[in-house]
DNA sequence: ACATTATGTAAAAAATATATTACATTCAGT
DNA sequence: ACTGAATGTAATATATTTTTTACATAATGT
């Protein structure tokens, strides 16, 4: 895939904001903690499912938790 | 996971929008044609930076491309 | 000092997205 | 009637996400 930007996300920010502990997110979303783990740590690209989730967790729309920086703006 | 919802999307409608085919959309995105296909007919669920990308592509945000209906709306 | 919770890391297995190839069908243009 | 472009479907192979499990460390409360 031609990749124009990268993934960067603010879980840890709302998580904090919320109090959530990873945890309590991975048990929340129906997900392992390690999914959440690589995903802040921007190891990898989740589902877009999964994103939805997140956002809907957080009340937040999508690009509040995942944005996605243009190479060149970098 | 949890799912509160399910994907849909307005990609054909985007495509014929900027006369793009569904080969156009592949190449300019750098997947194959059977992926877009995939997700067109909502046959699964692409990853956050294919989504992004076809944003880009179409110059509009995630939500215009991607829609999470939520059961509760169903 | 001890127990508990939160976080970070890692490796292997399982699940799923994506690639590749091939073929069928429909439709527009000639 | 023919050709080429666009779309739909399907099977297998490959790549990547996600799970599972386990262990290490730091921080907090008792």
């Amino acid at each position: 895939m031609i990749e124009h930007g990268v993934l960067n996300n603010q879980l840890s920010v709302l998580r904090a904001k919320k109090g959530y502990s990873q945890k309590d997110v991975a048990e929340k979303i129906g997900v392992s903690r390690q999914t959440i783990v690589s995903i802040e740590k921007n190891k990898y690209n989740p589902s877009l499912k999964l994103a939805f989730e997140l956002a809907y967790l957080f009340e937040v729309e999508v690009e509040e938790v995942f944005q996605y920086i243009l190479k060149e703006e970098l």
